[in-house]
DNA sequence: TTGATTTTTGCAAACGTTTGCGGTAAATTT
DNA sequence: AAATTTACCGCAAACGTTTGCAAAAATCAA
C-alpha cells in the first residue's frame, strides 16, 4: 500500500500542499474549518510524516548515535536505558552501534552516524583508541560528541564519567574502617586508564592513612583470572581478611573462589567492590559496594548533550559522584 | 562547516551532478579519468552521502527497528548484540526502543519506526499486548515484522522463539535422570504464555514419566518472591531434593536462599534452570541449565527478516532448539 | 460603493540524491 | 568521406517536506 503524503491529502481536499502542511501543525494562518477537514482526512488515511523528507528539508535529524564497546554489558546497558528514556521524552530516537572494542568498527560506526546526520553522538572509546581525528571530523560537521566512561584525556572534549578516584578512595575508607590488616586488591586491565586511576588512588590513600595495613595488588583481565588470582593468594599461609574487587567481572571471579572454598563472608573475609549493584545483589549476604550507576551516568550525559545542542559548546568533564552501599559483606 | 554535497563537487570539477553521482558509484558510463578526479576531490573534501536524501529518493532506509521490553536485560541484550552484528555486516543500522512492558510506549515506538520508514521491525510484545492492529498497520506499509521471544499466537505472523516446551521437557528429563523424589518447580508470571507453556510441558512430562515423583508448582513474579517461596517451602518438614527455576530471575532468588541457609549443591539439593548461561556461571558449582540463547535467537530472527525482505513473505514460526549444559549442580 | 485591512490560501524554491533519456563528440566501420 | 556505432556526459524530474512571499478572498471603515 502506498504511504499517504501531503500531496495526496491536498489533492483529495482540493487544497494546496502548503495549506495541508500548515494545517497539520496548527499554523495560525489556517482557518479552523480547514484545519478540521485536514486532520480528519489525515487520520482516516493514517498519514505519517516522512521523517526523511523532513530531515532533508530541515537539516536536522532527531536521532542520536551511541557507541558502546558492547551492548551485552551490565554497565552499558543501564547507560543506554537511561539515554533511551531521556531521548524519547525529548523526541529523539537512538541509533546504537557496538564497537566490540575494535577500532575499525568504531570508525565504521562513526561513518554511519555521519551519513545519517545524527544530531549528536554518545561515545565510549574502545579500549585502545589513540587517534581522535575521526571525532574531530564530527565536530567539523557540527555534530556534538559526549564521551562517557572511557574518555579521552584532552580537555577540549565534553566528557562524563564516574568519579573513579573517589570510588577507589571510598572503598579504601571502608576497608580501613573495618580495621583490615591484610588486603587483596584486584584491579582490571593495567593498560586502561580506569584501572590506573583506581589503583593509584586506592594505593595512595591506603599508604597515607593505613600504612601498617598490608596490601597486595593484582591486575587481571577476566573473571577467570580473578578467580585464579584469589585462589593462588588465598592458599598461601598468609590469609587475607579483606578483598577489594575493582569491577563486577573481578567480583564474580572472587566470589566463585569464595563459594568453592566455602569461606564465610564477612566473618572470615570482608568483600567490597565497585559496581552498579546488580552482581552484588546476587550473593548472600549482599556484597557491599561503591555504586557506579550507568543509569545516572546516562542521565548526566544526556543533559550535557542537550546543553551542547542548545547553547553551543560546553567543554568540561563532569563526573557522577559515588556512594557506598551497605550490603553485609564487610 | 558546510557538509560537502554532490553539487559542490560538481561545481568545483565543472561537471554535472549526475556525472559526479555516477562516478562515485563506478558507473560504466563514466571514464576512468573523471572517476579518478571525482574520487580524489571527494576524499579530500570528506564527502559523505546524505542518507536522508538517498532514502527519500530511493524510498528505502537501511534501518531496522527493534522493540524490547528492556535493554538492560541479559537475554534481550544478547539478542540485540546478535542482530546488531548481522545488521552491520549487511549494511543496516539499528534503531532500538524499549517498551518497558508498557503498551503506550510500544505504540509510540512503532510510530517512530513508521515515520522513519524503517526497513523492518524486530518486535518483542510487551507482556500484556492484546491488540495487534498496530502491527497490521506496519504490514500495510510493507514493513515486515519479525516477532521474537514473546510472540502473538496467530499464525499469520513471522515469529522466532525459544523452544519453550522443549526446554521444560529437557529439564524434566534431567530431573528424572537424577532420580529426584521431591521437586520444587518455580515458574514466572502465570499470565505470560511463556510461563504457561513451560509449566504445562513440564508438568505433563513429569506426570507421564515419573508419576511417583512429588512435584510442587509455584508461580512468582520476581527474584524476591522466588527467594521467599523457596524459603517457605524449604523450611517445611518435607525437604526437596531438587529445584527447578524457569528463569534467571527465579534462579537468583533460589540461590540467595540456598546461600543463606548454606545448603550444599548438589549434595543436599539439585538445581537446574533455563537460562542463557551467564547467571548459572556465577555460582560454584556452576548451575546446570537448559540453554536459551538470545544470541542464537537473534541470528535466527535476522535470517527471517532478510528472507522476508528479499523473497516476499515467509510466514512461519521458527524456534531455536534447546540443549542441556552440564554445570555441577545436578 | 470604494478603498484599506485582515484573514486565508497558493506558488515555487529548496534540501541532496538517483536515474531515464537524450545529446555530442570521437572512434569505428563501410 | 559518409554512415554508423560507441563512449561519455548533462538535463531534468522526482522523492516529501517546509517556508518566504505573493495573491486572493473576506471583512471592515468610510
Amino acid at each position: 500500500m502506498m504511504n499517504t503524503t501531503l500531496k495526496l491529502l491536498a489533492q483529495q481536499l482540493q487544497l494546496s500542499i502548503s495549506t495541508v502542511s500548515r494545517a497539520l501543525k496548527d499554523h495560525p494562518d489556517i482557518s479552523t474549518a480547514t484545519k478540521e477537514k485536514v486532520h480528519a482526512l489525515a487520520n482516516s488515511l493514517d498519514y505519517e510524516p516522512n521523517a526523511y523528507a523532513i530531515q532533508l528539508r530541515t537539516q536536522s535529524s532527531k536521532i542520536f548515535g551511541v557507541i558502546v564497546p558492547a551492548i551485552a554489558n551490565l554497565f552499558y546497558d543501564s547507560f543506554i536505558a537511561a539515554i533511551e528514556e531521556e531521548s524519547r521524552k525529548n523526541g529523539y530516537a537512538l541509533m546504537i552501534l557496538q564497537s566490540s572494542n575494535n577500532i575499525e568498527n568504531e570508525l565504521n560506526n562513526l561513518k554511519i552516524f555521519r551519513q545519517n546526520r545524527v544530531s549528536g553522538v554518545f561515545a565510549c572509546l574502545s579500549a585502545h583508541t589513540q587517534n581522535l581525528e575521526v571525532y574531530e571530523k564530527m565536530s567539523d560537521r557540527d555534530i556534538p560528541v559526549v564521551f562517557f566512561d572511557i574518555v579521552p584525556k584532552d580537555n577540549k572534549y565534553t566528557k562524563v564519567r564516574m568519579a573513579d578516584e573517589r570510588c577507589a578512595i571510598i572503598a579504601a575508607e571502608k576497608i580501613i574502617e573495618r580495621g583490615a590488616k591484610r588486603v587483596l586488591a584486584i584491579f582490571g586491565d593495567p593498560a586502561l586508564s580506569i584501572s590506573q586511576k583506581r589503583k593509584q588512588a586506592f594505593q595512595q590513600f591506603m599508604e597515607k592513612y593505613a600504612a601498617k595495613t598490608l596490601c597486595t595488588y593484582v591486575n587481571t583481565n577476566s573473571s577467570a583470572e580473578a578467580e585464579a588470582a584469589f585462589d593462588k593468594h588465598f592458599s598461601k599461609t598468609q590469609k587475607f581478611d579483606t578483598v577489594f574487587a575493582m569491577t563486577d567481572e573481578i567480583l564474580i571471579g572472587v566470589m566463585k573462589s569464595i563459594q568453592a572454598h566455602n569461606i564465610k563472608v564477612p566473618k572470615e573475609i570482608g568483600v567490597i567492590s565497585i559496581s552498579n549493584g546488580f552482581i552484588p545483589s546476587l550473593y548472600h549476604p549482599n556484597i557491599s559496594y561503591v555504586e557506579t550507576s550507568g543509569f545516572e551516568l546516562g542521565k548526566l550525559a544526556f543533559v550535557q548533550m542537550l546543553a551542547n545542542i542548545k547553547g553551543g559548546k560546553t567543554l568540561s568533564e563532569l563526573t557522577v559522584d559515588a556512594r557506598f552501599i551497605e550490603g553485609g559483606s564487610m
